[in-house]
DNA sequence: CCACGGTGGTAGA
DNA sequence: TCTACCACCGTGG
């Protein structure tokens, strides 16, 4: 079963690295996109949105902020991953579990979720995940220290790790 | 059904 | 080390 999470509004984060792209639906934060140029120029203009959506962006965006710079976010606003599968969500909700500075492996959270021997689905999953950063699919590797893929361009998983102090690679 | 992955483990070179 | 091959499992066509 899956659903599609309507998203009533679409708001930027300018960031150092790119303008990022959040999208809200009436539950909360049920999509983020990476940069897609380093510079598509101006913002698209911010309509006016509910007060609640406006709050919950603050939150995104700081949080956004803090993880570009390597440092954990106090705060987040509520997540919408009803758009996933039900074992999607199962293992989004595994890898909210990891804490900035550690890493899991596609095999670890597999068994974390009661089907160890699902790790090559979970990467499928990991690929799915509507909110990177937020949900930290980065923090997922392959096994004996190596990296594994991402689906926003491998850059950005090397990127986050870096920031985050985790030189587990070779 | 079938084919495809952000895997993992094994076997050889 | 690296390559080749194969078992696994959820998803989408």
């Amino acid at each position: 079963m899956k659903r599609q999470a309507q998203s009533i509004a679409r708001l930027p984060i300018e960031t150092k690295e790119g303008i990022f792209f959040a999208s809200y639906s009436q539950d909360g934060l049920c999509r983020l996109e990476f940069p897609k140029s380093t510079k598509p120029s101006n913002t698209p203009e911010t309509k006016q949105v509910p007060g609640t959506i406006q709050g919950w962006h603050e939150l995104t965006t700081k949080a956004v902020m803090a993880l570009l710079a390597g440092a954990a976010c106090s705060r987040v606003p509520p997540l919408d991953l009803t758009s996933g599968t039900e074992f999607q969500q199962q293992v989004w909700r595994g890898m909210q579990k990891i804490d900035l500075g550690q890493t899991s492996s596609y095999a670890e959270l597999a068994a974390a979720i009661g089907k160890p021997k699902a790790t090559r689905a979970v990467g499928g999953a990991c690929g799915a995940n509507p909110i990177p950063l937020l949900v930290p699919c980065h923090r997922v590797v392959a096994s004996h220290h190596r990296l594994g893929g991402f689906s926003g361009g491998l850059h950005w998983k090397r990127l986050l790790l870096d920031r985050e102090q985790c030189n587990v690679f070779a």
